[in-house]
DNA sequence: GCCGTTTTCGGCCCGACTGTTTTCAGTCG
């Protein structure tokens, strides 16, 4: 083995690559075309190194791969090819992928531009475009033609970027579509109108906004849809389904359907694509055809459920929450009674990473700590910058007395919220914790973060965020990777040694709430969980309404399988005081 | 290529919409 293993997002994107080749080239593969890209998907979503585990033999107990796509990941990892892939690549050109990819294109126009005009990539295909000679191609014509142009013209096609689609952050999404629901539920007052599709399972990024709609009067749905302020233009209408470009940048689709069927069309809506596949697989068996419509029993009648855990039902399902639609596994749980209780919302009783005007948030003590007691909260880690941190008003040892203090005071009134003496202490770039030990002792809780010196290497960032699990004073680790969505990658920490540590230690890894972290992310937050990691969620507010962001990190435990139990800030604080490390 | 309440072969999800056609294939979700 001369490198090192190929990272998951290499695999994925050779596998994805091999199907998406052959579906172009047709013929008789049609499911290996399926098998492939249901195996890239759960490779780009595994949590541990699938490279590493196919040289071992256990890449085949994920869902979707076998002994032969191991056998390839094997070869990958081996020699740096997969043969199969190289040979597949001269028989069809490459560029066809990206041409299979804009939209209203798919993998027959892309056969058919390469067989009748010999375009072999996205460059060529805007020539032709603008000679005209496109609108020759059988399947092609006029409209075809333009919207193609437009999308090159705009940069559609082009090379680099994996897929390009714009994906917007959950938190942004989850807004805009909430608003939207609530406008259409406005507009028509006897219409049931929800949140469906990868926001509603709470995917950290999201591609679409999906809305469905139980009514009786369809077509006013969509009228007031499209008419919807926030709506740029209308991409596609029809009687039950509308789709439209939003000012955000994103497309959002309502599907309307009757109120009876109302849990099936929410059920179909919500997906994921892969969990409906399986769903209906699973369907199949028992006989059974399920769509948007209801479900269509083998002697042809339909039944429809107005309840979206009734659809689960009609197959022998346990309901299924949405978080854990992905086709990982989810059915075969359900079907054996075997589905995990996962932490919700309500079950948080505090927070433990709140910032105050102390240091960089906006409101006092006093008002963060009300906006607690109003969510309904037992206590609130108010956990300021410690000194280093200047930029964002770092408190000095003397000032965070003077903060333990006005706490006791606050404190003394006994008023329904116990405030903490907490910390957001700086993990130094030596590895050093920004406070000494007789100062850190005296907190309530101390949360260590990374803050700075994201450039040093895996291993030097790695010895730092152990040697703060080390410290005797650390009861968790905040937005362990430092990752920022879209601007700063996760810092290359070798996470099987965090999770020793943190298991060993008994110290907490946080999943933070911030729409740009949600770090940890999912696939680490299973891991942390199969490795005993216990997790903290923590809004990182700056200000009260800060503290609702904790639903974006719930929606990370719940997709990482997280129950209340796993949760710190799930239990009372006397409870949780008791199981801090050291 | 994967997988099993039709188990080691023979299956493999379903419907809406668009643009191209003149009854439908391809694309999309």
């Amino acid at each position: 083995m001369p490198d090192p293993p190929p990272t998951n997002r290499e695999v994925a994107a050779r596998l994805q690559l091999l199907g998406d080749l052959l579906e172009i080239e047709g013929g008789p593969v049609r499911h290996r075309v399926v098998a492939y890209r249901r195996a890239a998907d759960q490779i780009r979503s595994a949590g541990g190194p699938v490279a590493r585990m196919a040289l071992e033999g256990r890449a085949v107990e994920l869902p979707g791969i076998g002994p032969t796509i191991q056998a390839k990941i094997v070869e990958l990892a081996e020699t740096g090819e997969i043969g199969a892939l190289a040979r597949l690549r001269e028989r069809v050109p490459e560029g066809l992928v990206r041409i299979a990819a804009l939209r209203g294109i798919g993998p027959r126009r892309a056969l058919a531009v390469w067989r009748e005009l010999g375009v072999s990539g996205p460059e060529e295909l805007a020539e032709a475009a603008k000679a005209g000679r496109l609108r020759g191609v059988a399947g092609f014509g006029p409209r075809t033609e333009a919207a193609v142009l437009e999308q090159l013209a705009a940069g559609g096609g082009a090379a680099g970027a994996d897929g390009g689609e714009p994906r917007m952050s959950l938190g942004r999404a989850l807004a805009l579509a909430e608003d939207l629901a609530r406008d259409l539920a406005l507009a028509e007052p006897g219409a049931r109108v929800a949140v469906a599709g990868s926001v509603r399972r709470g995917a950290e990024l999201v591609g679409d906004i999906d809305l469905v709609a139980g009514t009786d009067a369809p077509e006013r749905v969509h009228a007031a849809f499209a008419a919807h302020q926030a709506v740029e233009s209308v991409v596609a209408q029809g009687a039950a389904r509308s789709a439209v470009m939003l000012h955000a940048g994103l497309r959002a689709e309502l599907q309307t359907g009757p109120l009876g069927a109302f849990g099936n069309l929410l059920q179909h809506a919500t997906g994921s694509a892969a969990h409906n596949l399986r769903l209906r697989q699973h369907a199949a068996r028992r006989g059974l055809s399920v769509s948007e419509r209801g479900v269509l029993g083998s002697d042809g009648t339909l039944t429809t459920h107005a309840e979206e855990d009734d659809v689960y039902a009609a197959l022998g399902l346990a309901p299924i929450p949405p978080e854990l639609r992905e086709d990982r596994g989810e059915i075969e749980a359900a079907l054996a009674g075997v589905l995990p209780r996962l932490v919700e919302h309500g079950d948080l009783v505090g927070d433990l990473h709140v910032h105050s005007d102390w240091s960089d948030g906006r409101e006092t003590i006093a008002a963060m700590a009300a906006a607690a007691r109003e969510r309904g909260y037992a206590y609130l880690g108010i956990s300021d910058h410690s000194q280093s941190l200047r930029m964002a008003g770092g408190l000095e040892p003397d000032r965070v007395r003077r903060q333990w203090e006005l706490i006791d005071q606050l404190n003394a009134r006994d008023d329904g919220i116990r405030i903490l003496k907490a910390t957001e202490v700086d993990i130094l770039t030596d590895g050093r914790i920004d406070f000494d030990d007789d100062l850190l002792a005296g907190f309530d809780w101390v949360t260590a973060s990374l803050h700075s010196g994201f450039s040093q290497d895996a291993r030097r960032l790695t010895e730092r965020v152990l040697a703060a699990i080390e410290s005797p004073h650390v009861d968790a680790i905040g937005h362990p990777t430092g990752r920022m969505l879209g601007r700063r990658e996760a810092a290359p920490l070798d996470l099987d040694r965090v999770l020793e540590a943190a298991a060993r230690t008994g110290t907490f890894l946080e999943i933070n709430s911030q729409p740009r972290r949600l770090d940890l992310n999912e696939a680490m937050a299973r891991e942390a969980l199969r490795g005993g990691v216990r997790l903290v969620i923590g809004s990182d507010a700056h200000g009260a309404a800060g503290l609702d962001l904790v639903r974006l990190g719930v929606a990370v435990a719940r997709r990482a399988g997280a129950g209340p139990a796993d949760i710190g800030n799930a239990r009372g604080w006397d409870e949780l005081a008791a199981m801090r490390a050291g």
